[in-house]
This record gives structure tokens, sequence and C-alpha cells, in this order.
RNA sequence: GGCAGGAUAGCUCAGCGGUAGAGCAGCGGACUCAUAAGCCGUUGGUCGCGGGUUCAAAUCCCGCUCCUGCUACCA
């Protein structure tokens, strides 16, 4: 059973939300850091709002442009589309089994992002926003390519560093133009670079800089998380500089005019695009081509950027002034970004190694686990730290001893002892005094400490949704956890395995509120625990999915027939974690 | 260099102006429905260092030390 990605998106009331994932880079798989930063947080946002009954479209797609992809193919003798194809495949997989739950995910190779980007390429050099300049460059006559800062290596002019890149010196800090380098060597063949001019056009990042100013600063970007906020600012107020949008290379989106057939319009300006050209590729395959103002014309509308924290100049910089270019589109109303998730205590990363690859996890382990592990340790404000041990931790000591058992327990007892039925508690009217149907109408008798658990989980609807709009993910997590422990505590003080034998109805009452307390659980874990929920629900005696039920306690009525439960998760030996680090090569 | 975040119990972290908290680990206990899970109690910290503001600071301000990250042409 899958737990589906989009029951609601095409429903016709609520607010619309647009979920805008980073796109991730067609040249590796996706790994942990990937999951933690940006695709997890995504996910559980956007299955709660859809919960909530707003209208949610989550976006992305592969990007499947840039250098690293073209140098990658040609490592490989193979082309860049077939490096693209590849690990495109590769992110659908990973992404079905996570439970990420894309409305679509796209790339940046369709005829539709091509002619998107064109449009606004060409819309934004007519207003002037983008404009034509000689641009000298490093270009490697070995390799037959211009050199991007970060290829080209040389002797630091400042501290005479050997080693210093050419947009800055790893060793005196120093910010440097690429042409300052002493003795430069190219990083793909090492041959020296010569100079050579080329003709570019250039983002007039410099005009936008007072409005955006003026836009990060309203008091709507207060939640803004700080660091997000903080960095954003402080580039606006050193001074923006018009960069250059095209590059001299084959593999990209082409420049739609005349004489630039050997240019293409390079990645982190065509890339973030892709956010407006897949809700247009969405719409149109959805057979209403106009669909996508709803998100992106609609000041009603509410768009919601999750990207890992290397990325925000490009979505509350670049991306807001090609916005603000336009003209009619929607500015993002937050970009929630993740800090880092180192993995023992070094940064995850596709070259350095010391990574959980993501279709390597699934081979062996199940989802829910490592988006519980993930979701609790999230790097929302700070870098964080995953470790094999922890993971085992959360995964024996939380999901299978906390959560878990409780939902076991409650369910085999019930099912022993009430004839596989949600059992009945006594009403508050006696019968013998009063019968039909007002005796079948009048209210449950619900003892204090019952009345106070079913509060205790209505209430958290409240505290872990606003957790989760205002994406903080941990908290909500561990909101929703203490209503287990609640749940627990409530099941060793009333010990329905005692009452049983003593007192019916009172056992009858336990085991009726805790059945309804897990169904309250179900629905406020399911956006993060999306497919062992989805079997908890189905074990509660419910129809369809979590998601449709809204975000709200589902009663569990008296009288359900109880299917035959099993565990949720497994116990996991302690010999993973080592087994898992001896994989790290840590 | 600039900027940001962090430094709190053995471990992972929360608290961010009002007598130090959680989970795990350790110790003790009562129970036994459950994937030997759950529950109760308990040991344990001069809240990185030095100043300052305040009736009151882990919490605000200044300085310092250490760690991590970002620094827009590898998105």
């Amino acid at each position: 059973m899958s737990p589906n990605p989009s029951d609601t998106s095409a429903s016709t009331s609520g607010q619309a939300i647009l979920v805008s994932v980073g796109w991730p880079y067609a040249n590796n798989h996706l790994h942990a850091g990937h999951l933690a930063g940006a695709y997890l947080p995504a996910d559980i946002f956007a299955r709660y709002q859809r919960m909530r009954g707003n209208r949610v479209l989550m976006v992305s797609g592969s990007d499947s442009h840039g250098t690293p992809v073209t140098v990658r193919a040609e490592q490989e003798g193979a082309t860049p589309e077939a490096v693209f194809e590849r690990y495109h495949q590769s992110f659908l997989e990973t992404f079905k089994g996570f439970g990420i739950s894309f409305d679509i995910f796209t790339s940046t190779d369709t005829p539709n992002h091509i002619e998107v980007t064109q449009d606004l390429f060409l819309r934004m050099l007519k207003q002037g926003d983008l404009y034509e300049a000689e641009q000298e460059l490093l270009y490697d006559a070995t390799a037959g390519r211009f050199l991007p800062d970060r290829y080209v290596e040389g002797i630091c002019p400042r501290c005479q560093f050997d080693g210093a890149r050419g947009d800055q010196c790893d060793n005196c800090g120093a910010t440097l133009d690429v042409l300052e380098l002493i003795n430069p060597r190219s990083k793909l063949s090492d041959a020296t670079p010569e100079r050579r001019k080329s003709r570019h056009f250039f983002l007039r990042l410099t005009a936008f800089t007072e409005r955006l100013i003026e836009w990060i600063e309203r008091a709507d970007h207060n939640n803004w998380r700080p660091h997000v906020r903080n960095f954003t600012l402080g580039m606006l107020r050193e001074g923006l500089i018009d960069r250059a949008i095209t590059r001299d290379i084959t593999w990209g989106v082409p420049i739609p005019l005349e004489g630039y057939e050997s240019k293409r319009i390079y990645v982190w300006f065509e890339a973030v695009i892709g956010y407006l050209s897949a809700t247009k590729e969405w719409a149109s395959a959805n057979g209403n081509p106009d669909g996508w103002h709803a998100w992106w014309t609609d000041p009603a509308a509410r768009t919601v950027y999750f990207i890992g924290k290397d990325n925000v100049p490009f979505h509350t910089v670049i991306w807001p002034a090609m916005l603000m270019s336009d003209g009619t589109l929607n500015l993002p109303s937050d970009v929630p970004a993740n800090q880092y998730l180192t993995m023992s205590g070094s940064k995850a990363s596709k070259s350095r190694g010391g990574v959980v690859w993501l279709p390597d996890y699934l081979e062996r382990y199940d989802p829910d686990p490592f988006r519980y592990a993930l979701a609790a340790a999230m790097p929302e404000t700070s870098d964080a730290d995953f470790t094999w041990a922890e993971y085992v931790r959360r995964n024996n000591d939380e999901l299978v001893a906390r959560w878990g058992n409780l939902v076991n327990r409650v369910l085999t007892i019930t099912r022993r002892n009430f004839d596989g039925r949600v059992p009945e508690p006594p009403r508050l009217l006696e019968p013998g005094i009063f019968s039909g149907d007002v005796l079948r109408h009048a209210p449950y008798r619900l003892s204090p400490e019952s009345r106070a658990l079913l509060d205790r989980v209505d209430a958290a609807f409240n505290t872990v949704g606003g957790d989760y709009d205002r994406v903080q993910m941990r908290r909500a997590l561990t909101g929703a956890m203490e209503v287990a422990g609640a749940a627990n505590q409530y099941l060793d003080t009333r010990a329905p395995w005692q009452a049983v034998k003593a007192d019916r109805d009172h056992a009858a009452e336990t085991l009726y509120v805790a059945l309804n307390a897990i169904s309250g659980l179900v629905t406020m874990l399911n956006p993060v625990l999306p497919f062992t929920t989805q079997r908890a629900w189905e074990y509660l005696g419910h129809e369809g999915t979590v998601g449709i039920a809204g975000w709200r306690r589902t009663p569990v009525l008296a009288g359900t027939v109880l299917p035959e439960p099993g565990p949720l998760y497994r116990k996991l030996d302690d010999s993973v974690v080592a087994e898992e680090e001896a994989r790290l090569g840590l």
C-alpha cells in the first residue's frame, strides 16, 4: 500500500501552497544529506498541508545541465544526456522508495523548460535587466573549454599560497578574481589556461538591491530562519555584482537569439526557472494549462522553497530579482533552508565519501525509520550530526518501544478480550431507565484521565500542526512522541490487562480511549512516517488512506472489527552500527 | 578576512530574564498486555572563559578561546 502523493492536490478548496524543492544535480545518486536538507522537510510539510485541505503542489526536477554533468560524462566517455538520464531514473526510484510525494518531478531537459526559460530570458532582455558585455575568461585549450573559476588553481596573489582556487583562497580566505591567480592551471587537464575574450549576457542584479532589501526587511519575513535572513541581508548590504548568465558551452538551454549558437544559458540562471516551468508542465499534463496561475500569480498563494544552505543566494537574491523583473510572479514566502547534516562528524559530500547513499540504504532497511531519525535530528538551526548508533537507538527505543509497542499492545489486548472488535465504554445513562435510541445515542461516561488523554491528543493537533506549518520538524516530532508517552502512562495507570478480569467496563473504556488516542497519533505522525502509519491506520479498522481523513483525530467507533496487526517496526541489532560505519569508510 | 551557527548532565540535545530540563546510558522499584517493550523513582551539571547590565542571566551587552558552516562563475 503506497502512501499516495496527491490525494488532495486536485481539490479546489484551501490555500494554494507551492512546495518548491531544490533541483538535484544529475551527476550522482542522492545521499542522506539531500534527504535531510531538502526532500524530507519538503515532503513532511507537503503531507501536512494536504491533510489541512490546502491545494499543495510539490515540484522539482533533475538539473540536467552544468559543468559537473559534462565533466562526469567525459570521464565516462558517455554523453551528458546519458549521465543525466541514469541519475534522473535513480532520483525517481529514491523518491518512490522514501515516499517523497512530488506532484511532479521533471527535469531541465524538457522542451517546456527550454521554452519557459527562453521566454523569461527575452522578456528580461527587453526590460533591460539583462545586458550584453565582453568578458575575459580563462580557456583550457587542452580540454577545449572555458573554465569556471573553481576549476582553476594557482598561487594566491595575497598570501602566496599555492593551491588557491579561482574564486577564493582557502588559505587566507580572500575572495579572488580568477585572472589574478599566479601560475594558473586547469583542474581539468593541468594545462596552463590562456586568456580569451567572450561576449556574454549579464543579469543586472545591481538594479534590484534596494527592492530586495525592502522585500527582505518586511515584517512578515521576521520569522524567516535567522541564518537565511541575515545571510541575505549581509549580501545585499555588501553590494551585489552583475553576473554573467551565459557560458561558452554546448550542453544547456540555447540562447534564443541569432549568433549565439556556441553559448548556452548557465544553470544558476536557468535551474531556478524550473519551479515555474515544472508548475506549467504539471498544469498542462492535468488538462488545465492555465492552472499554474493559482500558485504563481494569485497573491493569496504561499510559495515555500526547501533547499540546503549552500543554495540560499540563488533563492533569496537571484530568483527574487528575476521574479521582480517579470513583475507578475509571486516572490518566495519563505526559504526555510536547512544547514548541513554531518555523518559521524564529517560533512556529507558527494566527493569526499562518508556518505549514506539513499539507493543503498533502501536495499537494506525500511524508509520510515530513516525518515524518523533524520526528522528528529534535522539540521534546522545548525548543522546536525547523523550516526548509525543514534539511528539504531531511535529505531529501537522510540519507534519500536514507545510508539510501535503502544499500537501493538493495545490492539493485542483488545482483540483477545473483546472478540476482535473495538469495545464500547459505558454510557452516561443507565439501561433500564431509558431505552432504544436515547440509550444508544447517550455520550460515553469517560473518567477524567480518559478525557484528559483524548484532550491532550486533540490539543496536540494544534501545537504539532503549528510546528509542521512553521517547518520546525524536530519540535513537531517531539511533541507527537510526547503524546505517545502519555498514552503509555495512561495504559499503565489503568492496567486494562488486569481490569478485563474484574471490571470489563473499565477495560472497555481504557481500550476504546487508547485506540482513539492512537488514531490521533497515526494522523499526527503520518507526515513523518507515511508508510507505517498507513498500516497502523488499517489495523485500527479505518478505510482508505490516513491523508484523506484530514488533520483531526478520526474516531475509532465501537464495534469496528480489528484486523490482525503485525509489528510496525523491526528491532535492529547493535551490530548494524559497526556494519554501517564500516561501510561509511570512516 | 567577512558573516552565521554552536560550546548546557557520561552521550545526543532542548531551554534563551525569574530557584538548571528531556531522551539515552547508570542505579533502585512495582508491574507483566506487548517486538524482555511499557511505567515509577533516582545518581549526575560552578550552563566554554573573563568582564558588564539587572532585584534577578544558561538566557541581554562587550571581549576572548575552540568547533562547524557559508562566502553568490562545482548552485
